[in-house]
DNA sequence: ATGAAAGCGCTAACAG
DNA sequence: CTGTTAGCGCTTTCAT
């Protein structure tokens, strides 16, 4: 039951078969200039009878491999699909393909791992990496960056419009009648030293509604490495205090998830609001009916893949690319009891 | 403000610095035998210095990408981040890395385009595709099937143990006093001429518990394709029968969900028990609290990557792996109403 | 319009 | 232990 790997058919096969020139056969697959179409039936003939497909590795070795890499911080994140789904959409008419990467450990090294001749362009949501770092990095391969303020030169950006869209939330929760109001966020968001991320901004507009209402912020940081449990622990610290928020805006809804599961286990759903930020397909559910930020992830996916085959095809100057949101009212946020 | 894309460091560079020969350089860097410790370290400081990181397309055409491509049919399958993360776990200490390849269209291109030389193995997630055809494919690279109960030749599989879990499921509704038990499952399940995937073995096992118990099957089919529209409908038609089924059976998590969903709609909440299948992490949410089968998807992944590996370092006899199911029992199942 | 030939960066086989 | 050499499969000048 022992198995032989086959020998792949190679464009020489091709060639002896269609008896032409390896040349031409790969003027053929590329659609080069320059091949009559006596020749090109022929070569096409062959290819369909040998079953012949370029071998990825040569073709990179050469020049491209028709791969995108999509590096993605945690697959779980329900957010990513609709990036992966616009990325996907985007390349469908091209001869190019996505692949993703998890990042299961740090980013810097499954950039550097995807730069390494896998792929012709990479798209990422690394908020942790730093931009000088990126800067070297893009100047092997041509990158764009997914939400980040950043003001780059070598690399493409694609934002969403996160001050508007925490202002949406901000002022939706102020119109209900809210005062009290407490955001949970990321620790990178906290962290000065970071790059300008969503949740720097989400936090930055936060911070600047509450003081623009007279109000004191009151900001609670889940360390997202503690898992559920971080997020959790927060919310209590939350509910807890002497006078506890009535509404609590999480950084995305992942986060509000757990927050309402917290609200829950306290016994006061209904009673604190809850918003979120990315409206994926779980907000939604009537179970959930979770108030959410709609940036556009597909759409941010798809921007994101085209502008990476605009710089494929030879554009040197930067774009920067920011998609607007929509607040999704559901549920979950309602007026403060009296 | 144009960018000139920086040469990549090569081993010819590497070795010109360390002085020695591009043969050193690569046994240094793969850990071969026959290596003096004084060129080892002058090699490495060479590397470091350098920045030098090899091509993996290079690699790739020489032998190994060490890269193991994992295909999934849809990314927002919430089931599918368990997969990844137990297979990239598995590879975490080996060279290797992971890449995902989403399966937008047809799943047969998808594989084909992994097996064109990207990655050195395949993990593959795809339910559609028929066995001859994934045994030619074996033939080029080595494969590891998710969740098909095949009996292959060729290539490798891991499943759960789809009758067991469907079993309890079946048993728990009975022990509530079910009767009524409706299933309601993918397209793919009902077609005979198809693959023997998971859900086509749920289908037998609750067949076979209904008949056990002298009872007629209520099975509905939701065609996937049509989005959650399909399952909202199949759900809507159960519900409207004369005799509508007092506890629903969803062949996975994601159907289950929207399920619960046309039952809130319905305003029958609690009335209708619903069990799903994967228990992903949004079942144990206290909000949705869905009874569910764990088939220990990081474990199935872990396995996969493992069993790959072994077929790299040269296993050629086939294995197949399956693991176990639990259930998970939450409040989304409880007796009928009197 | 077609083909010959060089070479991308690396590894494996062999020679020293 | 170390270096030389010959390709892997493809694309790309450059002749013809």
């Amino acid at each position: 039951m022992s198995i032989t790997r086959g020998r792949a058919v190679t464009i020489s096969d091709v060639a002896t078969a269609a008896g032409v020139s390896r040349a031409a056969v790969s003027k053929v697959i590329r659609n080069a200039y320059g091949v009559s179409p006596g020749m090109r039936r022929r070569v096409e003939a062959a290819i369909e009878e040998l079953g012949y497909r370029p071998s990825v590795a040569a073709r990179a070795l050469r020049g491209s491999s028709y791969r995108l890499g999509l590096e993605i911080p945690y697959v779980s994140a329900r957010f990513m699909s609709q990036i992966v789904e616009g990325a996907t959409r985007a390349v469908a008419d091209t001869p190019y393909q996505v692949v993703l990467a998890p990042a299961d450990g740090p980013e810097y090294s499954t950039l550097e791992s995807l730069a390494d001749g896998l792929v012709d362009g990479i798209i990422a949501v690394s908020p942790r990496v730093d931009p000088p770092w990126l800067e070297e990095l893009a100047r092997r391969v041509p990158i764009v960056m997914l939400g980040r303020h950043d003001d780059p030169q070598g690399y493409d950006t694609v934002v969403g419009d996160d001050a508007a869209g925490a202002g949406a939330v901000m002022e939706h929760l102020f119109a209900l009648g809210h005062r009290r109001i407490a955001h949970l966020t990321e620790p990178e968001a906290v962290n000065v030293a970071t790059p300008v991320t969503p949740h720097v901004v989400r936090v930055a507009e936060y911070r600047a509604r509450m003081a623009a209402a007279g109000l004191e912020p009151i900001i609670e940081v889940a360390r997202w490495e503690d898992g559920d449990t971080g997020v959790r622990e927060a919310t209590a610290r939350l509910l807890a205090r002497p006078s506890p928020p009535t509404a609590i805006f999480a950084g995305h809804d992942d986060i509000a998830l757990i927050v309402l599961a917290g609200v829950a286990a306290a016994g006061r759903l209904g009673e604190v609001s809850v918003a979120g930020y990315d409206n994926t397909d779980i907000a939604q559910h009537p179970l959930i009916d979770l108030t959410s930020v709609d940036q556009q992830g597909a759409e941010m996916g798809a921007q994101a893949a085209t502008m990476l085959l605009e710089r494929l095809r030879g554009r040197t100057e930067r774009r920067q690319h920011m998609v607007s949101t929509r607040l999704q009212v559901r549920g979950s946020t309602r007026p403060p009891l009296p």
